[in-house]
DNA sequence: CGACTTTGACCGGCGC
DNA sequence: GCGCCGGTCAAAGTCG
């Protein structure tokens, strides 16, 4: 229904988000998650200098799993809800063959604890935090302890099963908390559209200075 | 017409 | 065992 929600997944603007374009000021401020004392802990909070690229890159080394948050601590994150369990474990990679598997409906995958999964507060007006992924819709749900709630997403990429969920801090309903399951299997497009022609740059750029040097 | 969102129902884990 | 709650499914609706 948000018209920011609205037109296939999110894509306000042609253009990467400006947190994109720029990681180190990352636009939409990216809250130092204190990780909500709470409970238990430290809600793997990405460094401050959140290496945007690496992040959005299959595999990168030194990305996601650096980052991870362990299971029994992901609730913390949000402060925002006195979530209860629930663990969304997924399997690492094949999802939907346990879904619809018997026909019968909403079934869900045994817990599985172990995925890579990390968190994030942002400080936004928009729900939806543009990362360059597409993302499909899949639920919402209200969440207790919270007024606002806490909708999950589902990476398009056909081969890919990363999910994120996004809901706005209770208490501070000017930050966003994206949570995001998985690690992306594939390029992002649109990063990667926006970036080749800084790169093609960079190439020349290192190129002229080589033959620069040679001159010397 | 395909891709996406909305939304109610269902499922399973967990605490009591 | 029961109820609560988070996570997911899937039909229906919407949009470009």
């Amino acid at each position: 229904m948000e018209d920011s929600q609205r037109g296939g997944s999110q894509q306000p603007n042609p253009q990467l988000p400006e947190f994109l374009a720029s990681p180190v000021a990352a636009a939409p401020q990216l809250v130092p998650q204190a990780c909500t004392s709470g409970t238990g802990g430290a809600l793997s909070c990405p460094p401050a200098a959140l290496d945007w690229a690496s992040l959005l890159l299959p595999r990168a080394p030194g990305s996601l799993h650096d980052v991870r948050a362990t299971t029994s601590q992901e609730q913390a994150m949000a402060g925002a809800s006195g979530c209860g369990s629930s663990t969304a474990g997924d399997g690492d990679g094949e999802t939907e063959a346990g879904k619809k598997g018997g026909g019968t409906r909403g079934k869900k995958k045994k817990k599985k604890p172990s995925r890579p999964r990390f968190a994030f507060q942002t400080r936004s007006e928009n729900d939806i935090l543009d990362d360059g992924y597409r993302w499909r819709k899949y639920g919402q749900k209200a969440v207790k302890n919270s007024a606002y709630p806490r909708s999950y997403y589902r990476c398009t990429h056909h081969t890919c099963n990363v999910k994120k969920q996004v809901q706005r801090l209770a208490r501070d309903t000017s930050i966003v908390v994206t949570t995001y399951e998985g690690v992306h299997n594939h390029p992002c497009e649109k990063l990667m559209e926006a970036l080749s022609p800084i790169l093609k740059q960079l190439q020349l750029l290192s190129q002229l200075q080589c033959s620069t040097n040679q001159l010397i």
